[in-house]
DNA sequence: TCTTGATCTCAAGTTAACTTGAGGTTGCAG
DNA sequence: CTGCAACCTCAAGTTAACTTGAGATCAAGA
């Protein structure tokens, strides 16, 4: 027979999402979601958690980090249970970022394209490199300069 | 008077390239860049460098890994200096990839598109997660997907 | 009840791409 | 010959997103 209680363990919710039962910790830990316990002090999930990884998960794959993915999931109304609603309209913030990305990536092929051939590679004289250079200059550290981040 | 000597000191190379000094050091480590050394020790650079150094920072704004450039570099005719052919191979072959990253932030996009408005995020329904799934089954660890930020 | 697999916490390790710091040397202008 | 900025090496720190390991506890089937 099967179980029909509404609460899992992490195991159970590992195997039904794909993530690892140590990331799943982690996620509790950095707050992106939330798990009660067994009187013996293991987690339990309830159902609605399932949702909150998943958009984590394609979030992921969006290119955001858990920062970013915190931030949205606590815009989210407090007191009542998130909608369909409300879920659509963090997918729909979602997508301006996406297409600013798609923008700047294709900005900079075309930049390569005009490159190609020309083999110079100057500091001076590339259009490919100076074009993003000031965009490049924000600080000290790694630089990505495609997603970066607002 | 200007210097004319063709060997420059590291202070003057992250100068001209913008690259500090530490992460000169740092590629040199990496088998990036190479450098002569003074009687005393201390790194002397031949302009050609400077080139490679182009190389490298046009290369990470493209999103590509140390690792990658690395490879593109070791790639080179070994014995001559490269010529702008060389270089402009290793741009054509940079260019693949840049498509390919478009392509796939664009089918992305798309996907993104079709759940708007749908606020399913069901792990076992949702398209936009499912047709990335197998993609991201890239190894462990942290998963860049675009070429984003720490 | 026993046993075994699943969990727990906490600390430390991992990767990339560097930076920072300590403690010591070099090189050039004056 | 001095002084001092620039350089050197080596070790350790940084951030993100987790993983791994140790040592201990929980839960459930036989």
């Amino acid at each position: 027979m099967i179980k029909t209680t509404d609460l899992m363990t992490i195991g159970e919710v590992a195997d039904r999402t794909g993530v690892s039962v140590s990331a799943l910790r982690y996620y509790e830990e950095e707050g992106l979601i939330a798990a009660l316990r067994s009187s013996g002090g293991q987690r339990r999930f309830v159902r609605g958690e399932l949702r909150r990884i998943s958009f984590v998960m394609i979030s992921q794959q969006l290119g955001f980090s858990l920062a970013q993915i915190k931030m949205a999931l606590d815009s989210f109304p407090k007191g009542r249970t998130p909608t369909k609603a409300d879920w659509a309209k963090l997918s729909r913030t979602f997508k301006g970022d996406l297409d600013k990305r798609i923008e700047a990536l294709v900005q900079l092929r075309k930049r390569l394209d005009g490159c190609i051939g020309c083999g110079c590679l100057s500091l001076k004289h590339c259009a490919l490199y100076n074009a993003e250079d000031k965009a490049n200059k924000r600080g000290v550290g790694p630089r990505y300069i495609i997603g970066d981040q607002p």
